[in-house]
DNA sequence: TCCGGATATTAGACAAAGTCCAGATCGACG
DNA sequence: CGTCGATCTGGACTTTGTCTAATATCCGGA
């Protein structure tokens, strides 16, 4: 499946967004590497050529796609949030000296004996961090 | 297990760490509650009654406690890291709305099927963060 | 007790991520 | 075209955390 800046506004349609080209942009960037990325590197992936899109737009047009479930965050790195076009259920695996994060599938993953939640609440997700560190 | 004032120095002794009356406050902040803390509330806790340890100082000695392995990082919140007193091995809770973060006992959670790691890495630590909501 | 070096603390400048707002711009529709 | 709600924007602002150079504290030896 390619991305292309074509399919993103029928992508963004679909989730109840309205396809702006600042938002196909954005999508196009995430959606085309299929990385988490950083507000901050959507910025820069965004701006190549000529500066187009701004720092408020890149943050707002994120927050949206979150809110419509587009994409998903991933809280990782203690000094930025990254974003992430894979929204089925997967975990992650964390290299904490290069800052470099990729999927871990989640279907044959299996979490047992946790404790029944307390009542009133109800799961939103479960994160499962794998970091780790070169040896040496 | 009460943890006192004097205690503080003993354990931080043990750690490798010269215990100095600002790092014991701090310690006794975070050991005395048992809780997760910010770098900001830490602050607040140790100068409620008057000024006595300053910005740098917190993040120097919370930076200095984690090297130490005497508290460990949790990172579960954008906005702020949680300096977390229980080093044993276990699991979070976090409510997304109130921002509470809890502990779950490690003992009985099993998590399985897990992918082989990449040549070369070794684990630095499994993160397991169940994210709930109240129902509404 | 006094000294000197090592260790620790400090104020405040700085940086980076993210938020906010009031005004400008866009674009769909008549 | 012209209107108007939706969107975008620059830039000020906030918050978390880092850095640095000066000061203070601690401690072992003379
Ligand atoms: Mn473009
Ligand atoms: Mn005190
Ligand atoms: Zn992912
Ligand atoms: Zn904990």
């Amino acid at each position: 499946m390619h991305y292309t800046r074509d399919n993103m506004a029928g992508l963004l349609r679909s989730h109840d967004i309205n396809p702006t080209h600042q938002r196909i942009e954005i999508a196009h960037a995430l959606f085309s590497r299929q990385e988490h990325l950083s507000a901050d590197q959507v910025m820069a992936v965004v701006n190549t050529r000529h500066s187009e899109t701004s720092k408020a737009t890149v943050y707002n047009t994120l927050k949206l796609f979150l809110e419509k479930g587009l994409v998903r965050e991933v809280i990782v790195d203690p000094s930025k949030v990254f974003f992430d076009p894979n929204t089925s259920p997967h975990h992650h695996l964390y290299e904490v000296d290069s800052g470099k994060l990729s999927d871990i599938d989640a279907e044959h993953v299996v979490i047992s004996g946790l404790p029944p939640l307390p009542a009133g609440m109800v799961t939103e997700g479960i994160d499962l961090i794998v970091r780790v560190r070169r040896t040496r």
